[in-house]
RNA sequence: GCCGGGGUAGCUCAGUAGGUAGAGCAACGGACUGAAAAUCCGUGUGUCGACGGUUCAAUUCCGCCCCCCGGCA
């Protein structure tokens, strides 16, 4: 069976893709697969902005609230996940809008991953302990041995892809290298991708209001929740923006102003980031959330023309 | 009014035994192959509070003034 066609819907934070994602969804028949790192987690509710239940009710959407906040999302699980959500849509005759800010995602979506095994959790555990107790230089060092040619490629400071090169080596015995070179490299899927954008001005006011909202509907009491359910604070998922700060607060390391002033700027400095990210990918088509309607006939002829490809 | 302390990058502050200045944060640009809302990399001209004086040369020394923060009145 041929790949269905995805629509994409991608942009930084807070420029408005879940409302326009659903308004789009219900013009092209599509249900909608969530592409956000940090709306996978079930119980990070209010600082990722996960859409309100009301929005749930219009429209279908999928990996939403698939992982335990103490668990760890990552990108292989991510296609994976999308893969089979995208068959369930497909099967309910309905087309697949894919929405999210999450670059990394939607590439290993898009184009696959390179095949290398799932790492063992003691392993990872293994590696984060020596790098807390001897420091980055002992695991630069283990990589100048193991995988001299990506000891030289990644950064000298760069602790979490020092790690990821490491945890591989170790337990498959090849370099991360061994595995880019086997890879295919072409779009696993026929998409339309869109972007969304606003005026910088503008995107740094939303994103400072929704912060401050997001403080306001208890950002905060939602992190302590947590805590008071074990969560370590060590998880992944709490060091993601808003949450990091939140956490900070709740642990007495910093005041309310500062955490929030934190969350403000972080937040600005990452959606700069995702539109570095976007700005490269291929076919990208930029469009104002407010004029969202110009996303609805190319985004119909695309699918059409892509189901007439597949009857022939 | 008097006595201290201070006015240097958007912010917090270094510094220059006189040769026009640099860190952190912010900002701006970039990278990105299973933690990615993560993790990293690059970019520093700013009337050195104002005006005058000394000097080849003053942000630095001297004079005067203005402003801020303490304390005393």
């Amino acid at each position: 069976m041929a790949a269905p066609p995805l629509i994409i819907l991608a942009g930084p934070t807070a420029v408005g893709k879940t409302n326009t994602a659903l308004l789009l969804a219900r013009a092209i028949n599509a249900e909608i697969i969530n592409a956000d790192s940090v709306q996978v987690y079930k119980g990070l509710d209010i600082g990722s902005a996960k859409p309100a239940e009301q929005e749930l009710a219009l429209v279908r959407h999928y990996l939403l609230n698939v992982c335990e906040a103490h668990e760890s999302m990552d990108a292989g699980i991510f296609v994976k996940l999308a893969g089979e959500a995208i068959d369930a849509i497909t099967a309910r005759g309905k087309n697949v809008l894919v929405v999210g800010g999450t670059g990394l995602y939607i590439k290993a979506l898009l184009f696959g991953l390179a095949a290398v095994p799932a790492i063992n959790p003691a392993l990872r555990d293994e590696l984060r302990l020596k790098l807390e107790q001897q420091g980055l230089a002992s695991l630069r060092d283990m990589l100048a041995e193991l995988d001299p040619e990506g000891a030289v490629r990644i950064r000298f400071n760069d602790k979490q892809r020092t790690m990821r090169a490491l945890e591989v080596v170790l337990q498959t015995g090849h370099p991360l290298a061994y595995f880019y070179q086997s890879q295919v490299k072409k779009a696993l899927y026929p998409y339309l991708l869109w972007g969304l954008e606003l005026p910088r001005g503008e995107l740094k006011e939303r994103i400072a209001v929704r912060s401050r909202q997001m403080w306001q509907n208890g950002l905060l009491a939602e992190v302590e929740g947590l805590m008071a359910g074990g969560l370590d604070p060590k998880a992944p998922a709490l060091s993601s923006l808003g949450y990091r700060q939140a956490l900070a607060v709740a642990l007495g390391q910093m005041n309310n102003d500062e955490a929030l002033a934190q969350m403000i700027n972080r937040t600005q400095a990452y959606a700069k980031r995702q539109v570095t990210w976007f700005k490269k990918m291929d076919g990208i088509k930029w469009v104002n959330p407010e004029k969202w309607e110009d996303m609805v006939e190319p985004s119909r002829d695309f699918l059409q023309t892509q189901s007439r490809k597949t009857i022939k």
